[in-house]
DNA sequence: CTTATTTCTTAAACTACTTCATATTTATTG
DNA sequence: CAATAAATATGAAGTAGTTTAAGAAATAAG
């Protein structure tokens, strides 16, 4: 059953006995999202903050030159939403949509407030995917503003070749700061040296 | 006394009675730092998270090639750390210098897991600052993306005022990413047009 | 207060990456 | 399975931002 992903999930991060764990997953919905569909959108406060189950999301902004920049991209096991929009419950700037048929465990903001009330354990676990998360944007930041785009293709392709195949590759450029036509000469020369 | 400072600033973020407040400083030590005083540096592991009551810091780090890259700045009220390293407590990549003579209060690791489990409330307050952190990087990376080393500049103007007159030229170059000289053109550049 | 060091400025040459335009391949839809 | 749309590739021209270098201004140290 997908829940028990969930449960997975937050075990590698706090132990729950079978009661926790049950109570914890019981706060979440079963969602199926098909490919093109848009979980959020700018306007809109972002209520749900989503456990990937199965499928792939981006998340991404359309500036007013019409130019589209990737925040993030999410598969199994990753947690997707408006960061900003969903903790704050202010209206979404961001678009994110399902790049493939997907399935999601979504919980809804006030039930969050709820779980974490509920147990400090549950307040632990949302504590420490927060940290963690804070650490990885400090990295990314780190990298981007020390290496060209060619290394940060290189450094992706090392920590996300799972992602790969799966994004497509103008919303891959515009997640490492750079052009679909520059990303895809990066590729052209890499593929013609090896 | 400069403890006030911190329960002041948690107060503002989960509400604590004065015995909580008590329990939650009595954690915390003060430490003057000279300007120029490191407090962090690459290798060692950063043991501690730093609440500053005065004065200011920088977090960066030197490339293999020498260029210095800086991924944040702190003054009073706000807290610093490698933050990759201390809540991983693994050896620390970056460098933390004091811009001035500075008083922080500091915390050990340990002593921290000690405090978030003695009272959920503060468990809360670290997940609160995690996931204010995290939604602020957020909108960094996004807007670093969309917007060019002069629009950037205009927006740390407005959301730092009181950091400008503080931190270097060449500091605040590298953490807007661009070089100190091109900053000093837009400068240049703006002083002549108002 | 004088000297040494660090920071900031300015200009000219350079380059990593973008933009524009068009062709090609791959995916989607009736 | 055509037909159409969307994504990728490729080349040529342009530009935002870098690099190098050298002087001026500000800060720190003796």
């Amino acid at each position: 059953m997908s829940k028990d992903k969930l449960i997975d999930y937050v075990n590698k991060i706090v132990s729950l006995d079978s009661n926790e764990a049950e109570l914890f997953v019981s706060y979440f919905e079963e969602v199926k999202i098909k490919k093109r569909q848009f979980i959020v959108q700018p306007n809109f406060t972002n209520k749900h903050r989503a456990f990937i189950v199965k499928g792939a999301f981006r998340t991404y902004t359309i500036t007013n030159e019409g130019q589209d920049h990737t925040l993030q991209f999410g598969i199994e096991n990753w947690w997707v939403s408006d960061f900003n929009s969903y903790i704050y419950q202010h209206p979404a700037t961001l678009f994110i949509v399902a790049l493939e048929d997907s399935t999601i465990l979504q919980i809804e903001y006030n039930k969050e407030q709820e779980l974490k009330k509920a147990n400090h354990k549950f307040e632990t676990f949302f504590r420490i995917m927060a940290e963690k998360g804070l650490a990885f944007e400090h990295r990314r930041i780190l990298f981007n503003l020390t290496h060209s785009a060619e290394a940060r293709y290189e450094n992706f392709l090392l920590n996300f070749p799972n992602f790969v195949q799966r994004v497509p590759q103008y919303a891959l450029a515009s997640y490492l700061g750079m052009t679909t036509e520059f990303l895809s000469r990066i590729r052209n020369k890499r593929t013609k040296k090896s």
